[in-house]
DNA sequence: CTATAGACCTGACGGC
DNA sequence: TGCCGTCAGGTCTATA
């Protein structure tokens, strides 16, 4: 599932084919994939246009071109981005994004979630989303202050992207469990000390995920075609049933807003008393 | 403002 | 072999 640490490999490792290139045109197998504007526009508006910036917000990557407009993707669950060339193009292959240096990139996505959209300004579509986990305006004292405002489960609160943008479930489990804490445990009963305890972890997990090129557990893929490795240092996501790294217990997995989560019994205890837990 | 359920999609996999 | 339920889950919209 592509979350920041996936989306910024997709960035970094296009990047050097699209800067200074330009869009020949964009081919759309399944014209679902476009949000905005028309079809008949969207050719019209990127035809010819040479792509100035490559960028990453979130888990958006956002294509600034030399018209002045934006061209946001978001990969959602299942899309990946790959460099191809002119062979007949891959099963769920949605969209083609054509390049004058000969190199195609193909946007596959086995679900139909993801998106494709070209706008005149990016800030009604990026605006919404908090400040980047790896950058200066994700501090220890606006997590304290935030988290203290909320009292749903910490772990349905670390995927509002108006909090942290580019948290992902894979992420937000690894990160409370490097803190020790339990996914079900309202956000605002965390003390200052747990609070930055996950911060760190936050910050900590992203960076190890973007050194390993993200993780591959489903569909993702680098542009060249290569899973990443991250999902090999997991210690609980996705491993339901498996033994805890560091105790040994078997990592649990609950739903938490019909999204699942794993953590460790014991390396992460409840500290609900009975009867609160229902959320 | 916060919180939550449902919708959007399709494939892999396990049980019978 | 096939049929069914579960799991995968980011974001938008509606509702309280």
């Amino acid at each position: 599932m592509p979350e920041l640490p996936e989306v910024e490999t997709v960035k970094n490792e296009l990047l050097p084919h699209v800067i200074g290139s330009s869009i020949s045109h964009i081919t759309l197998l399944w014209e679902g994939i476009l949000r905005q504007p028309s079809p008949a526009e969207f050719h019209r508006h990127t035809a010819g246009q040479r792509v100035a910036g490559l960028y990453r917000r979130g888990k958006y990557l956002v294509f600034s071109l030399q018209s002045g407009d934006f061209l946001i993707l978001h990969l959602k669950m299942s899309g990946s981005l790959i460099m191809g060339g002119d062979s007949p193009p891959p099963k769920y292959t949605r969209a083609i994004i054509r390049l004058d240096n000969g190199r195609n990139i193909l946007f596959l996505d086995p679900r139909k979630f993801g998106t494709m959209q070209l706008v005149e300004d990016s800030v009604k579509v990026l605006d919404k989303l908090g400040p980047e986990p790896l950058e200066s305006g994700f501090t220890a004292e606006y997590l304290v202050k935030r988290l203290g405002k909320r009292h749903a489960p910490i772990k349905a609160v670390l995927l509002d992207q108006k909090l942290i943008a580019g948290m992902g479930n894979m992420y937000a489990d690894e990160a409370l469990f490097l803190a020790g804490i339990h996914p079900l445990t309202p956000a605002d009963r965390l003390s200052p000390a747990e609070v930055r305890r996950l911060y760190d972890a936050i910050r900590q997990v992203l960076k190890e995920a973007i050194a390993k090129k993200g993780a591959s557990v489903s569909n993702y893929l680098r542009p060249g075609g290569q899973p990443g490795t991250a999902q090999t240092s997991f210690k609980v996501a996705h491993r339901g049933g498996k033994p805890c790294p560091t105790c040994g217990a078997a990592i649990e997995r609950i739903p938490i807003r019909n999204r699942g989560s794993y953590f460790c019994p014991l390396c992460q205890p409840n500290r609900i008393p009975a009867g609160q837990i229902g959320n």
